[in-house]
DNA sequence: TAGCGTGTTTCAAACGTTTGCATTTGTTTG
DNA sequence: CAAACAAATGCAAACGTTTGAAACACGCTA
């Protein structure tokens, strides 16, 4: 018996006075091992619970069965939904996720690729963070010849794969709904603008207005960059304090929704009779505010599914394919606060 | 140039024409170098990006600096704030953290720890699910010498800290608030009871009622094994139909304060004024609803930090010291669910 | 010239596993 | 009885890194 430790087949082939390469060929049912061997064999494996040593496996087939996460935080409804996803579809393949959150910060997402680099994981799968426009630190990983995918937030002039949700149609649906809620003047507050996805969003906003003959008013796009409700809010004072006759609001993320909640709550705004406010990504507690929140559902279970699974197929073939952009549909979920139907 | 793949000490080694052992050390920056081969294999490492095999390294370590995490779901706010608190406190020492979700499933836990074993992590912590009673595949890795630190859940008889919330505590200050807004018939909607920490809230419940001079009323205690909403609203239900006259309801999780709150809703029965309702961990949420919902606040991303904090300091020290709990302190957020002085 | 010291470099083993090839055993056949 | 064969097992190298010990080249002294 072993001091400390897991047993090792060393430890197996000792025991029983055999070489490391016969129990290694018993425990995985090699022919031309004798019965009797091999049954000693898988009796001692389990009776001292043996685990084959995963990092001896990984450096001799030079590949670690990780997949690698960079994510800007854990702890937003979304992101751990598409953690996951991520966990569920490497899991089913026998491979492990290794994650780290660069909190939206562009240095600690180099640390972040530097550490899974070193780690050798097989693959990495990153959204970027808000800060990140220079990708050096990206382009050295394809370089390297590590499988990439993005996901969520779009890469554009890289080759690699990306996995996102139609931000352009979310947002577009989402102004069209307002207008079909009889809106006349709709506020967009908009996230950062470095962000493709914050670009798409802006980009759908306009061509909702456009098809169906509204002016497009610059002053009405107003950017919040942290996504946070206090920011929003703010932004919203403002606005309804300039005497703007703003009767709509689609707000790129929910915090910022619930933010312009806020704000016509304390100017005794009625929402959605006199302002109709909608959201995006459908957080958690979206249905739970008064007035329940409207919201453009993202897919972030199979967001990190179908990421996870691209990054897998890329993984499992040796030459690179080309590659691809898969764009998963958002859906407009109409909820009280931007109802004006039933009210 | 290699074809493929990130390049190795003997790659540099080969195109400089020395040894292995000389490019490891200038790199390392060991005496007895001389200061031109230090120079060349700096520049050549930097010129290639060269990143040290961790897998090479921990196979002759023999240590990963990698920590594992079994965690019932990524997906809560809660859990997902214990996350960060643990990525925070490794990174900050040079681990990495591989995270497994168990989804509250016995089985899953232990395909997650024999995961982790067979990747050999340096120590694991354990947030066990709900379903797990036998301990045997965690006895397992401390047998093995593996340190196990478990987190939010305690678990008891196993030779292992723990770092956790006083739950007693907390719900003992939960049900005296509740007294001291003059309710009089307060219901307890329980958590699973094969859980320590369900059966710790009942107790500081009971306590609380007893110390006040309070009947302790078998039918006001109700378990809700799953902790959803629908659960709380359907027991909650039930308990108004009855015609109990109940005043105040202490929820041993947010989900299921909000059911309450929607069932009294539904009965026309008014919050707080008629009915007090408070809840616990305080999700994100909590504030958001209407009327904002108060709760016991749990320090998630403090648990994280100080469950790996525990953990590097087990890992570090040869000698196994003796397992402590440490216990960490909790706090009623009053919000107006359950504010009576101010309605 | 042998001996010594110093500064620089290489050798070899180890970590745990797999696997092509070689070797050992035992049995059968010509 | 020797040769041929099959069955069972062992050897050794490889994956990338570190590190104690050994080796080398040099100049200096006795």
């Amino acid at each position: 018996m072993k001091k400390s430790g897991q047993v090792t087949i060393k430890d197996i082939a000792k025991e029983l006075n055999i070489s490391c390469s016969t129990v290694s060929r018993a425990l995985k049912d090699f022919p031309g091992i004798s019965p009797a061997t091999k049954k000693a064999v898988i009796e001692l494996a389990d009776k001292y619970n043996y685990r084959p040593n995963a990092i001896a496996l990984s450096l001799r087939n030079q590949k670690t069965n990780i997949i690698g996460v960079v994510i800007p935080e854990t702890v937003h409804f979304f992101f751990s939904t598409v953690i996951s996803g991520i966990e569920d579809a490497a899991m089913k393949e026998g491979y492990n996720v290794m994650i780290c959150q660069s909190n939206e910060n562009y240095d600690r997402e180099g640390d972040c690729i530097d550490a899974l680099m070193s780690a050798r994981v097989d693959g990495v799968l990153v959204c970027i963070s808000r800060e990140t426009s220079d990708l050096a630190h990206l382009q050295k990983v394809v370089n390297d010849g590590t499988p990439m995918v993005f996901f969520d937030r779009l890469v554009e002039g890289m080759n690699a794969s990306s996995v996102i949700v139609d931000d352009y149609q979310g947002a577009y649906d989402a102004v069209e709904h307002l207008i079909h809620q009889n809106c006349k003047n709709i506020v967009h507050l908009s996230g950062p603008e470095n962000l493709i996805i914050g670009r798409k969003r802006i980009e759908g906003y306009s061509s909702a207005l456009e098809d169906n003959n509204m002016p497009i008013r610059p002053e009405y796009i107003v950017e919040c960059r942290n996504g946070t409700q206090e920011e929003a809010e703010a932004a919203m004072d403002k606005l309804i304090a300039s005497g703007m006759p703003i009767d709509g609001v689609f707000a790129s993320n929910d915090m910022a929704a619930i933010g312009a909640l806020m704000a016509a709550r304390k100017a005794g705004i009625k929402v959605p009779e006199d302002m109709a406010i909608i959201g995006y990504s459908d957080w958690q507690f979206s249905r739970m505010v008064e007035p329940a929140l409207s919201s453009v559902s993202q897919p972030g279970y199979e967001i990190g599914k179908e990421a996870a699974n691209l990054m897998l197929q890329e993984i499992n073939q040796k030459e690179k394919q080309k590659s691809q952009i898969k764009i998963l549909d958002t859906e407009v979920i109409v909820r009280a606060s931007s109802n004006r139907n039933s009210a």
